[in-house]
DNA sequence: GATGAATGAGCGTTCATTCAT
DNA sequence: TATGAATGAACGCTCATTCAT
């Protein structure tokens, strides 16, 4: 059974450079699959190929572990799509849209999905980690929405809707399948979730876009039902 | 069966029916609280007034605590609802605001929402509590929320929309606010919270009722925008 | 070679009375012998015939734990040396001498005296022990010997020496035994312990002790020979 | 020695006589300092100037590199005294505070003094150091001190003593000052060191020289007060 | 039934030592 | 020779679970 003394022992490789990125996506991987406290030290460890203590080389604690793991998992994410947005030039419904998918891509799609429901269990555990997901991630997405739809409001796109609620009925879909990813929730699946999230982004805008006035091309989009 | 109401002197043995009741309440309050791991048993005995053998007394694990605690907590919650669809008369928007009123009673305003983040990471290590969950809860759920939308579609109050993702647009929001209330997204707060409800509500339906044809009477639900 | 899983296991006693000194005296005699550092949790606990687990039931840490060690083996020892001074009516020297044999029966001929080895090494590392220790036995000791001195030099038994000097000529050789039994210097062996005590608190009087005269001869001590 | 000068470019190899030393002193300042299992590796050799693993180059391991810096630090100190005495005209009082006043230079004011608190806690780990200072250091210190007193009763100048316990007298403030420089006892701080040194070795002379008679009062000693 | 003292497997973390470079 | 990344045995401590009372 305990045929370890048998095996010749992999050698030590030195990698100092590759060692902190191996070691963030195994750990990762392990806390998405697991959570927080079910994940082990050395199962990080032996999941990045090294041994226990070259993870304490590396990262002084578990707990300092999983924050630069979110960090390094949600840094960037906001700036770009935020930089899209100063850029558009087309509907604010596009605009939208656009944003959906590249939410999508870079969260959506990703295990950074999976993090956001370890996050949900515990954040109120990492006061330091709730402020910098606070700052860096909800507040910049929120200003984000927010501008967009008063931008279709303002141009006339938009019915004058209360700008928070329409926001938070914006984002509730996409973060849920962020978090739930089929466990409380089983997301229709009858499409490829690209098109799935057109689908609910257009339910959605449906209902703030303005009617009456002048915003024909919009019915046009998908042939006015 | 013993002889209790002979005996004159019942030292003890009061409550004994009410004990199980009581460690459940002590543990879903810690459940919601810190979370499954997080969660001590011997917290859970101190909280119920017992000591902690009592507690093994009546669940032999922490497992099965835990399982016991989520049937006990969502058990019968749907049936009510189920009840309510069936009766109902008027628009089928209507139905739908009630529904989601009977949900924030029944879930949203209670310590049953905080038990959902929970579940959210805890389901994944207990597959039978998964299938419980979404045989007695997610099924009925949906079956409700898919029933009236094809009402409504039927009787051509909405337009033809995808009853799936509909459905998940509309279940989002409600779910959202039961698992994160507050941690990754804060929800809009500048109306309590049953206004809220129905006002996302209503963004909703705004993007699926039907417009062109005869659902006039929709409109003046809250005053033809 | 394992035959451990043979043994029947030893039943559980139960004995929350008993269990704090016992935990004491198994690590005092294990820092004593072996030191801070190299006494293992679990040594002691299996010492005092327990588990690892019940030793942290009573005491939070190993710090804790060495606290207590020394404190229940420190306290009320000097208490009664000062009750003695208090009521002594004989000689000076006589109540230094019976002061040294207090010492040598409460501390000295006991696992006390090694235990100030162990504090040499470690007071610093525990300021609140320090701070103990300087307030619980060094004060009332020196206290104790100065005012002996004091007296013999008030009553004419004694030269007028230097009181600080004299004090510590006085403890060296005391405290010297209970901190090095041995393994620095070889206390001379030739006479049974109480002897030999009395006879280096002897040499030490004659140093300070009056003689006939009034002591005109300090100037020229040593022409003397 | 070797053509150091000579080189235009000595780019690593400089100083490789010195390393010894220079772990040496590195060690034996953290080893007073911290003591022996709380003196790590690593930090040794950043002290030294070196990486961790040279310092495994020059002493295969902590033990090793511990009894080295013992061996080092007290080699040689003995043998310089021994020739003081055999040297000595003058009284033999004279030649005890000259010792004292030597050991005072070479120990008591030097780092040196600072091993010995360390020494007296892990010297029962190190059998073979504790037969090196055995021979090396207490058996020729004791041998000196008992040789003067010997030489002093022999001239007349002292009454006959027991050397054993004159012996442990004189040197017992000696060396609890180096074992413990103010954490168990604070020693008098009124007068600089070196003549609180003399001022001791003074007491306890008074204690052991001859008097003018026959020293009869010897019986009677304590009838003068 | 009820208690809570006792257990011990298991975890996060450290650090003396090794060895590929 | 010198480096410092890598190792892994070992420690302090926790906590779900057991069981004598």
């Amino acid at each position: 059974m305990t045929e370890k003394s048998l095996e010749p022992k992999p050698p030590r490789r030195r990698r100092k450079e590759a060692r902190p990125q191996e070691l963030l996506a195994a750990a990762l991987a392990l806390f998405v699959e697991k959570g927080y406290a079910a994940t082990h030290s050395d199962e990080v460890a032996r999941r990045a190929g090294v041994s226990k203590g070259t993870l304490y080389l590396y990262y002084p604690s578990k707990d300092e572990l999983f924050k630069a793991v979110v960090r390094a998992t949600l840094s960037n994410l906001i700036a770009e799509a935020a930089q899209l947005a100063e850029q558009h030039q087309g509907t604010t419904a596009e605009l939208l849209l656009q944003i959906g998918g590249i939410w999508w891509e870079r969260i959506g799609s990703r295990p950074a999905a999976g993090l956001h429901r370890v996050l949900l269990a515990e954040l109120p555990h990492f006061p330091e980690l709730q402020r910098f997901y606070a700052d860096e991630v909800v507040a910049p997405a929120d200003q984000l929405f927010t501008r967009a739809l008063q931008r279709g409001i303002d141009r006339g796109e938009f019915r004058p809707v209360p700008l928070d609620e329409a926001c938070y009925a914006l984002i509730a879909p996409l973060l849920l399948r962020a978090l739930d990813n089929g466990t409380l929730w089983a997301p229709p699946s009858t499409m490829p979730p690209e098109r799935l999230l057109a689908t609910q982004i257009d339910i959605l805008l449906r209902g703030i876009e303005r009617r009456d006035g002048p915003a024909p091309e919009q019915a046009g989009r998908r042939g006015a039902a």
